[in-house]
RNA sequence: GCACCCGUAGCUCAGCUGGAUAGAGCGCUGCCCUCCGAAGGCAGAGGUCAGGGGUUCGAAUCCCUUCGGGUGCGCCA
């Protein structure tokens, strides 16, 4: 149910129609074609450019085209006014009972309302946080966990078969960092002073690690070279940070489908494969590759490398994939990954990367495009940082070493949900402030907050309703009488809700969570607004005296809305509240 | 030096595979609050869409270029 999608099939097939009675040359490409709500009031209700595009390759003036379409658009029943304006736009006004099928369709769909067909269950894999399992998440990885779990949700909501995956960086040399930092707080479990020299990890986080191995070994391992206890200690000190990353992610709200290992990826020539692949089609070579101008390292040394060809795949220099003593940069493992969800059959890959990552785009898109045969198109999103404030003021944790801001930090400060809808008032790729006194504050600056407030408003007059006894179950409400909803500021509001359905056309189709949540401040403003109206119009109050039609029509219409809301807060992983405390 | 991201109202930011007179919140000015929940409401002022050039019937949006900010650039992932 997206009416301006109906609106767009109508004029398709009136330009088809035009074209069998002659009026336009047959087969022109009607892609261009678009319906949408205009910005400005003075220009209808639903507005198109399809004279305008058209136009060229038919050889006609615009206008030309327009009068004709306007003629036939008139023919139908939703369309009550069809002008020509400006260059050749088309202008309609829509019978107020399409409008109102908005409603009764939010009614009768409920929480699948603006649930699309357009991924045609297609299968993408969303790879997101991909933390290193060094230590437990922190605010860093909070903003591409909620990008990447409210993106999966938008698409398989648009219609895609969705993979949440998660790449466990366990196979560098970051592990074997890890591995010695606990050992060190095994040595302290036993009475010992640690060793946290410079480059080892410094968290607390690793004491209770230490205990458990000391519950595991006992002293067996102490005083014994690295040989004898590194692939043993590394093994269980990032298992347990993994538990503990799952941890975090739950209490974000974040369930991952599937769990990839880098290092399962070493040892079963998966990464052999992948490279022999590529050098089949004569895009691995031995050379050398130049400094980098203008900043060249003081240690440079020309040297011959394994390299990547990704320049054939546009990008701007080729890639290591070996160091130098033979073993794989962190590239190959990536480019084996990669090529093994190419494998699983995936029309589509996202990646959702830090901001820091950025260089690293164009290579993996080059690695996947050539693995692929240009057949999986990979999308990466990077999402930028997230700076921290308290009251205006920069938010900083002990300066201590080793502490940092934790995800579990943000959430026991301001709640998994209200930090999910803040990390997605911004789009992905411009950096975000969060102030924990802000996001909290229950006041119109407050987006979450503004819009739980309409949904509690809504919950109001639900319970009001019910209590003046009327059924307002969404059976009983899709049988009212809508056409009772005349007044142009319901009608506001109706297309409003009417635009759900696009919107998440619109959003799934740029991978733009973000998006929900600007159309669900927009959406509750609208609603926000009708409210208001009512304190000096009592026509328009959504709680009518007595069970009458129109009561039980405006009540509708508040349900409608509240459907609305409560799809868009899904997708952003929120849950609606039915009332303020 | 090169690549990528960003530059829109005083501030923080939206802006639909190019569409009409560029929007929102905050702040500012004025008016309003006995009323379904005022946890406010209505109205107004405020813009060279960083600058320049190009493509187009039409550019904040696409291309080129300059400037400014950020990120990154061979044995870290």
């Amino acid at each position: 149910m997206n009416l301006f999608a109906e609106i767009r099939a109508l004029i398709v097939q009136s330009l088809h129609d035009m074209a069998e009675a002659g009026e336009l040359p047959a087969g022109l490409d009607t892609a261009a074609v678009a319906v949408e709500p205009p910005r400005d009031k003075g220009h209808g209700e639903a507005a198109s450019n399809a004279a305008m595009v058209l136009a060229k390759p038919a050889g006609l003036s615009p206008r030309a085209i327009a009068e004709k379409l306007a003629a036939r658009l008139a023919q139908d029943a939703r369309i009550t006014q069809a002008d020509v304006a400006g260059p050749g736009f088309l202008n309609l006004t829509l019978a107020p009972s399409a409008w109102q099928g908005v409603v009764r369709a939010a009614l009768v769909m409920g929480a699948d309302f603006g649930r699309s067909t357009t991924g045609q269950g297609r299968r993408v894999n969303v790879e997101f946080v991909s933390a290193n399992p060094t230590g437990p998440m922190h605010v860093g990885h909070v903003r591409g966990a909620v990008v990447g779990d409210a993106l999966s949700n938008l698409l398989a909501f648009a219609g895609w078969q969705v993979t949440r995956e998660y790449y466990i960086n366990d196979g560098g040399a970051q592990v074997d960092v890890l591995a010695r930092s606990a050992y060190e707080r095994y040595r302290e479990a036993h009475g010992l002073d640690p060793e946290i020299s410079e480059g080892l990890y410094p968290g607390d986080y690793l004491i209770p690690v230490g205990e458990a191995l000391k519950a595991r070994f006992g002293d067996s391992l102490l005083d014994k070279g690295e040989q004898y206890w590194l692939a043993e200690v590394r093994e269980i000190a990032t298992d347990l940070m993994m538990t503990e990353i799952k941890g975090d992610l739950a209490a974000l709200g974040v369930k991952m489908d599937v769990y990839s290992s880098e290092k399962a990826l070493y040892g079963t020539g998966q990464i052999e494969a992948a490279i022999k692949t590529l050098r089949d089609m004569d895009l691995i070579y031995e050379g050398v590759l130049e400094p980098p101008k203008g900043k060249e390292p003081d240690d440079w040394e020309p040297r011959v490398q394994t390299l990547f060809r990704s320049t054939a795949h546009g990008d701007d220099v080729d890639r290591p994939v070996q160091k130098s003593d033979g073993s794989w940069t962190y590239f190959a493992p990536d480019i084996a990954y990669h090529f093994n969800k190419v494998q699983r059959g995936f029309d589509e890959l996202i990646d959702i990367f830090g901001a820091d990552h950025g260089g690293y785009v164009k290579r993996m898109k080059a690695a996947v495009s050539a693995l692929s045969n240009g057949r999986v198109p990979l999308d990466i999103k990077l999402v930028n940082l997230v700076k921290l404030y308290k009251n205006g003021e920069p938010f900083k944790m002990s300066k201590r070493a080793g502490t940092f801001v934790t995800l579990r930090d943000v959430v026991s400060q301001a709640g998994a949900e209200v930090t999910r809808f803040m990390m997605l008032t911004r789009k992905n790729d411009v950096p975000l402030d969060f102030d924990f006194a802000k996001v909290l504050e229950q006041s119109k600056d407050n987006p979450v907050f503004y819009v739980q407030y309409a949904n509690a408003r809504i919950g109001s007059v639900m319970r009001k309703s019910t209590e003046s006894g009327m059924a307002v179950d969404d059976a009983s409400l899709a049988k009212a009488d809508l056409s009772l909803l005349t007044h142009p500021a319901e009608i506001d509001l109706m297309q409003k809700i009417a635009e759900w359905p696009r919107l998440v056309d619109i959003a799934a189709r740029g991978n733009e969570p973000h998006r929900v949540a600007f159309y669900l401040y927009e959406l509750a403003s609208e609603f926000h607004g009708l409210w208001n109206r009512g304190n000096d119009e009592p026509s328009l109050r959504f709680v009518q005296a007595g069970n009458t039609a129109t009561a039980l029509a405006k009540v509708a219409l508040v349900r409608a809305t509240g459907v609305a809301i409560s799809a868009g807060l899904a997708i952003l992983g929120v849950t609606p509240v039915d009332e303020m405390r």
